[in-house]
DNA sequence: TTGAAAGCGCTAACAG
DNA sequence: CTGTTAGCGCTTTCAA
């Protein structure tokens, strides 16, 4: 049988309107009445019981918000089948969930968003934004306010969120270098194609790679490493030119996001399937270039994950007022290729 | 707003009793009658609340038993975990789960158990078995009796279960072929072991990858394929004489569980890490000889998922009557390396 | 064949 | 400071 409040209410000799402030530090209780029936708590291993909490609770209409850039795709679609599926556990509990989509190319709706859900009554953000000063502020205004954010996908590390959820950059490249380097045979080179220097994350994407390869024992003059802004012409003719210089290329790491331009050099040079390719991330275009085998494999952040547990972790609090032990929480990081792609949720 | 059972009462011109013996299909409503509420159901679109029909449903006990071999490492601990997050959710809903191991060795443990589970009065059986005809008529048995048996892991699909959760078989060979297929080169030859032609799990793996180098092209002459019958000295000699007879082999493609006796031969050879292998499953040695860079990858097959999901299956069924539209629930195919065996669950 | 009413465990409002 | 009470939405008696 299990324990209810009324029990322990009975055995401390106590009601149980009593118990439940005890149970959610109310105040309003006399510290030894408080002390003899938290001592009872413990003795008999309270579990509340969410299916009651939730229905008593039901009047109490919660608001979350999740904030999000305008992306497309398999990004898209899986990030919004977690909100869909953290807004159904979170409904019966009285709690309803808002998505708000801003357009990637302009930061400042972002932040209008956030403005409008400060003055609004919401009771907790997930965010995905751009790593700013007005973005952290506004984030640390929240904070003031008691309205919890979450970030994911990209954190606010230095702001007052709760907690982060999403993946582990540094380990990211790591694995992608562990997936080459298992290829890599004597004499052979790497290719290594980044974003942007400034750009946190796609450093420590090639951070992490190059880590790894040190680790092994690779020496670093067999990689180039070419920065291309994530822009299709400048990749285009930057990766062109490394492989027609550096014949000894075979494989190819792209820790940015021009994969296309990156697979369109492949095809025109007739190297397409003799170089190794190693991506982030599941787009359609890059699922098509699996099954092409032009792109070899690719490394996944699990966004279903990053959509579903920071609602769930916001939800959580709203509920029991309990906040997550840890601030970072990692997504897994999945190697998918042309067959195990299907799988993805 | 969300409906209620009441809002649909009081359009429907009925009472709330009437209405829940419409939406349980219960006797003792007038046809007519029970015409109009499905309709008012349908028109306003009414989705029961979990957390009220959980509490109500509370003291109607039910035990749900979740039977499998015993297992360890990595195995057990992963089907602990999603067995007891299952156990969790549902002990809310006043289902309540069981475990029931059995020697690994001793199938005839297993048949007793179900037996004495059938003269209990259980509600649901998450089963790991092996496909033996008696073990298929208890599961039939069962069936007739309405305790509903949902097969894992390893399923049985000529019985009367209700439906399987585990891997796809064939489709785990071809990501292991997918894999090697891209470190081949002109020329290099793959050892294929297998523990047994009979065992239709092992036999699948092996059609699975032989299939996928088939369709990319790979000449068959190219793969020795040894029989090893999971024996520790067996596996050993074959693979040791295998690659002592063909220097061209460069790849081993291990479908059955001595991947102990494997690593040793490569390591007595001097060829770990020099040559490249691939195997299914996490155990902790297997997770070890990742880290040595005797094994290259490993593919896991969600145990937690197989804990978790049979019993979340059986559960609805109590709560909802409602049977699993699928019969066939593929679990994910992870792709393991040294760097993201971490992350595992 | 139907309706009314009690109660699942918890919370919140009100009364003392 | 504390106890009592009235629900939350659903299921299940029991009476009619």
């Amino acid at each position: 049988m299990k324990i209810t409040i009324k029990m322990i209410a009975e055995k401390a000799g106590v009601s149980a309107g009593t118990v439940d402030r005890v149970l959610h530090n109310r105040p309003n209780v006399k510290p030894e009445v408080r002390e003899r029936v938290e001592k009872v708590i413990q003795e008999l291993d309270y579990q509340p019981n969410k299916a009651a909490r939730a229905l008593a609770y039901r009047d109490n209409y919660k608001q979350l918000a999740i904030v999000f850039p305008s992306w497309s795709g398999y990004f898209r679609r899986d990030i919004e089948h977690g909100i869909a599926d953290a807004e159904e556990n979170l409904s019966d509990f009285g709690v309803s969930v808002q998505p708000y989509i801003y357009d990637q190319r302009n930061h400042k709706q972002c932040l209008d968003i956030l403005d409008a859900l400060q003055r609004s009554h919401v009771n907790g953000i997930a965010l995905c934004a751009e790593n700013s000063v007005l973005i952290r502020e506004k984030i640390n205004d929240l904070h003031e306010q008691h309205i919890p954010v979450v970030t994911f996908n990209s954190d606010i590390a230095d702001s007052k969120r709760i907690c982060f959820v999403g993946q582990e950059t540094l380990r990211s490249g790591r694995v992608a270098a562990e997936i080459l380097s298992k290829y890599l045979r004597d004499g052979e080179e790497t290719l290594v194609v980044l974003g942007n220097y400034e750009y946190s994350g796609h450093k420590a994407r090639v951070d992490g790679f190059l880590q790894r390869f040190d680790e092994i024992g690779v020496p670093r003059e067999r990689f180039h490493i070419i920065e291309c802004y994530n822009e299709y012409t400048i990749t285009f003719d930057k990766v062109y030119d490394a492989l027609a210089a550096n014949p000894n290329i075979r494989f190819i790491y792209m820790a940015n996001r021009s994969v296309t331009a990156c697979a369109e050099v492949l095809r025109r040079m007739g190297l397409a399937g003799k170089i190794r390719v190693v991506c982030h991330d599941v787009t359609d275009t890059i699922c098509q270039l699996l099954r092409e085998g032009v792109v070899d494999f690719t490394i996944e952040q699990d966004l279903y994950a990053q959509g579903y547990r920071p609602l769930m972790i916001l939800g959580d609090m709203l509920m029991s007022r309990r906040i997550p032990e840890r601030r970072y929480q990692y997504t897994a990081l999945n190697i998918i290729n042309a067959e195990n792609v299907e799988y993805l949720k």
